[in-house]
DNA sequence: TATGATATCCTTTTT
DNA sequence: GGATATCATA
């Protein structure tokens, strides 16, 4: 393809930021502008000009990302393009290091360990150590952990400061240094990286191994990053030690849409890009051709009250389009009825189309009440759930198998498997075999060598012997068939003389049936993978003794998700439910989110902090610019959090969009004083002199449910309280179809302001605040630690004192 | 050792 | 409320 065909319809800045291919260059690009095409764009570009593909890395968040990438660039020059390194920053790199691990220290052919392994290998540890994991969490740790190691923190470097060493003593885990080294020093016994090691390892690696880092920064010229503000210091790294020779390095993102900081990603890269490359050309895209431009307004107005930011106008030349429709519920179940009501009358009317539709959340939690809805009306929908599909434990059993076979060192996939099946091999043994394990520091496939020769001839004993023996004869003649085996006969073999396969089938249960469903998904996953190495291999972009390993197909596994999987069934006409989070980078003709509500979206935790309403006020925007023509907000009144209804406060964004472009048949505004804040680090109580509508309907239900508490109504018996105006929806047309919901009632308070009580946990307290919930009431009591809690006066087992 | 009962987290978001 | 983990029991 010509320059100039590559080159079409691109604007000046789109066109600028593709010409610049051979300077640093800071792409900064609005939602909806046009970056994927930027990208790949660039690098067709660079392609025509000469460019090596074998020079280019490409890295990205999403194996999604990835592949759309490269079937474009394939698209606009051809097969070339296949040899570009492209993928995401774990994939890329789990292969640098598998050519590399032996200088680590590493097997070649190292497990990576799932979030669940090293959950599990913490609680191990801490049970070890003789500590308690009511203390050392075993999440809380493995996030610790994971902060560490995003920031290059190494054990040693951990235990020896004393900043650390004073929060871990405040955060009572002293010993967390400790569980720490003793985490990375059994990861690397059993010959096994988690997810954050990746990184972590690559970097020391480029540290420690100038020869090695040399020969990837001579190889890969040009180093392209999508979605950079999504990077954590760990990436952040690497990139710099990579691009550090050639300097062409771009990076493509946008400050707007940074949502990812939980996990380790710094907003301050972005930001500070022109910092740490003074000589970078700065490109901003501003045009979004997605939306229309209510939407597009009505999410720089609520932006707008950020304060750090890149300074940019996304602007769109669209329809002006719609105006933001905001819906409001009594209750979460009312919620769902009302949003899917709206959805099915808005795709019958328009394109018929379910997939032109999606509807989106702040927490997994709340598809629930979406789905029973959406099935109730026969509406086809796919949900995207984090990680499901390895959640199985039949996947996770049959995964655990193929670990142990690859790598006998994996101590986390042994005990996995051991007795699953169950062939009669009990926690005992278990415990006997990880103690031998232990006490001669092997693994516990080489502790079983020993046992077995240790054991005497008791028959009980010997028994053992023979179901353990067994066990590892099992393995070892599996091992075997692995030379002689393609992938998927391999994989078949494993299955079927594992037993996992048969143990399913013989039974009919709806569970063993999706268990042996999800069994054949493995499966034919080393099909498709063993296919796909085939037809490299006849493109010649592959060796030909290379046939389809195993152990890369289960690498290639395990960095894979949920939304990996399900691109094969896009065709489908469904309605998309997912997370906001998920939907970052997609587009919808209509878009719903519900739940928006303080406390919910943005989060409780994240009011905490300034700068966390700033990272939920982008997930909103995020939200916001997913909507092609259409956007629909909703919230609730009340809410079932814990098992019981909670009171919602519509969500202080839904305020900050500009009125102009909302249309919403509830009143939104604020008392003046509240509504030109920009953001309050806390609490925002809205005063009681100047009532909305909210704070009135509110008020409206305290008083009935004070009436309900006095007529000491059965619990069950209670039906929602009807209002006294219908309820409506936006336009006012429709009365809401209302079903019989949760109930709402309370005893009085067993408890009051300034007495003393005793926990359990925390010991003594004072009674500072009882605020009354739904059907409980909330405490907060100061114990003698000085620790102020929140505690529900159900849940907490108190006594008076 | 396997099953059912109870306890305990949970509610952020995921490569 | 619900899923998962741990415990108690036969």
């Amino acid at each position: 393809m010509a320059n100039e065909d590559i080159l079409k319809g691109l604007n000046p800045a789109q066109r600028a930021a593709v010409e610049a291919y051979n300077e640093p260059s800071l792409i900064i690009a609005g939602a909806g502008s046009g970056k994927t095409r930027v990208l790949t764009t660039r690098i067709a570009y660079m392609l025509a000009q000469g460019v090596s593909p074998h020079s280019i890395l490409a890295l990205t968040f999403t194996n999604k990302a990835a592949r759309e990438m490269r079937e474009r660039i394939e698209n606009m020059v051809g097969a070339n393009s296949r040899y570009i390194c492209m993928g995401t920053f774990h994939s890329i790199f789990s292969r640098i290091l598998r050519e590399n691990a032996e200088v680590l220290g590493y097997p070649k052919e190292y497990t990576i360990y799932e979030p669940n392994d090293s959950k599990n290998l913490i609680k191990t540890i801490v049970k070890d150590m003789g500590l308690s994991d009511d203390k050392y969490k075993p999440n809380f740790i493995a996030s610790r952990i994971s902060m560490a190691k995003n920031n290059l923190i190494t054990p040693g470097a951990y235990i020896q400061n004393s900043t650390f060493a004073t929060e871990d003593r405040q955060l009572q885990i002293p010993e967390f240094g400790n569980i720490y080294i003793e985490y990375c020093k059994r990861c690397k016994a059993n010959g096994a990286m988690d997810f954050d090691d990746l990184l972590l390892q690559t970097n020391f690696l480029f540290r420690d191994h100038p020869e090695i880092l040399a020969k990837y920064q001579e190889r890969f010229q040009y180093v392209l990053v999508d979605e950079y503000q999504d990077t954590n210091n760990a990436q952040y790294i690497i990139v710099r030690r990579l691009a550090q020779y050639h300097s062409r390095i771009c990076v493509v993102g946008d400050d707007a849409q940074s949502i990812y900081s939980f996990r380790g990603a710094k907003i301050e890269n972005i930001l500070s890009f022109q910092r740490d490359y003074p000589q970078a050309k700065v490109f901003k895209l501003e045009q979004n051709y997605r939306s229309t431009q209510t939407i597009v307004d009505a999410a720089n107005s609520v932006i707008d009250h950020n304060s750090r930011k890149l300074k940019k106008r996304c602007y769109s030349e669209g329809a002006k389009g719609e105006k933001i429709r905001i819906f409001k519920a009594y209750t979460d179940r009312e919620e769902a009825d009302l949003i899917v009501g709206d959805l099915r009358d808005r795709v019958r009317e328009g394109s018929g189309n379910w997939k032109d539709a999606a509807i989106l959340y702040r927490t997994n939690n709340q598809s629930q009440a979406l789905e029973n809805s959406l099935r109730q009306r026969g509406i086809p929908y796919i949900i995207y759930k984090g990680s499901s599909f390895y959640d199985h434990k039949e996947v996770k059993d049959m995964l655990s198998y193929l670990r142990l076979i690859i790598n006998p060192r994996d101590d986390e996939a042994f005990k996995r498997i051991i007795n699953t099946p169950a062939r009669g091999i009990g926690d005992t043994t278990i415990a006997r075999i990880e103690g031998i394990a232990h006490e001669q520091q092997v693994s516990m496939w080489e502790a079983v060598d020993t046992m077995v020769t240790r054991t005497h001839a008791d028959a009980v004993e010997k028994a053992i012997v023979r179901k353990v023996t067994e066990f590892v004869e099992l393995i070892r003649s599996l091992s075997l068939e692995r030379e002689h085996k393609g992938l998927y006969d391999f994989g078949m073999e494993v299955a079927v003389r594992s037993g996992l396969l048969p143990f399913y089938r013989e039974q009919s249960s709806p569970e063993a049936q999706s268990a042996v469903a999800n069994l054949e998904e493995v499966l034919n996953s080393m099909q498709m993978f063993n296919e796909q190495v085939e037809a490299e291999i006849r493109n010649g972009e592959r060796e030909e003794h290379q046939t389809a390993s195993i152990d890369e197909w289960l690498q290639s596994l395990m960095l894979l998700t949920d939304m990996d999987n399900k691109e094969n069934e896009e065709n489908d006409d469904r309605v998309t439910l997912m997370t906001v989070h998920s939907a970052k980078g997609l587009e919808y003709e209509y878009v719903y989110v519900v739940g928006c509500e303080d406390n919910l979206f943005p989060s409780q935790r994240a009011l905490e902090s300034v700068e966390g309403i700033e990272e939920e006020r982008r997930l909103f925007y995020v939200a916001l610019t997913r909507a092609k023509s259409l956007a629909t907000l909703s919230c609730v009144d009340m809410r079932f959090k814990w098992g019981n209804m909670e009171f919602s406060k519509p969500s202080r964004f839904l305020y900050e969009i500009d009125e102009q472009y909302v249309e919403c048949d509830f009143s939104l505004r604020k008392p003046r004083g509240e509504q030109s804040r920009t953001t309050s680090t806390t609490t925002t109580i809205s005063s009681s002199k100047n009532e909305t509508a909210i704070d009135a309907l509110r008020r409206r239900f305290d008083v009935r449910y004070q009436q309900k508490t006095e007529n000491r109504f059965n619990r069950e018996s209670v039906s929602r309280p009807q209002p006294t105006t219908p309820q409506r929806d936006i336009s006012g047309m429709r009365r809401v179809t209302t079903s019989t919901v949760g109930t709402v009632t309370s005893e009085p308070c067993a408890y009051s302001v300034g007495e003393w009580v005793e926990h359990p946990k925390f010991g003594k307290g004072e009674i500072l605040q009882a605020v009354p919930l739904a059907t409980d009431h909330k405490l907060v009591i100061r114990f003698a630690s000085g620790e102020e809690k929140t505690l529900l006066s159900k849940v907490a087992k108190l006594t008076k004192l």
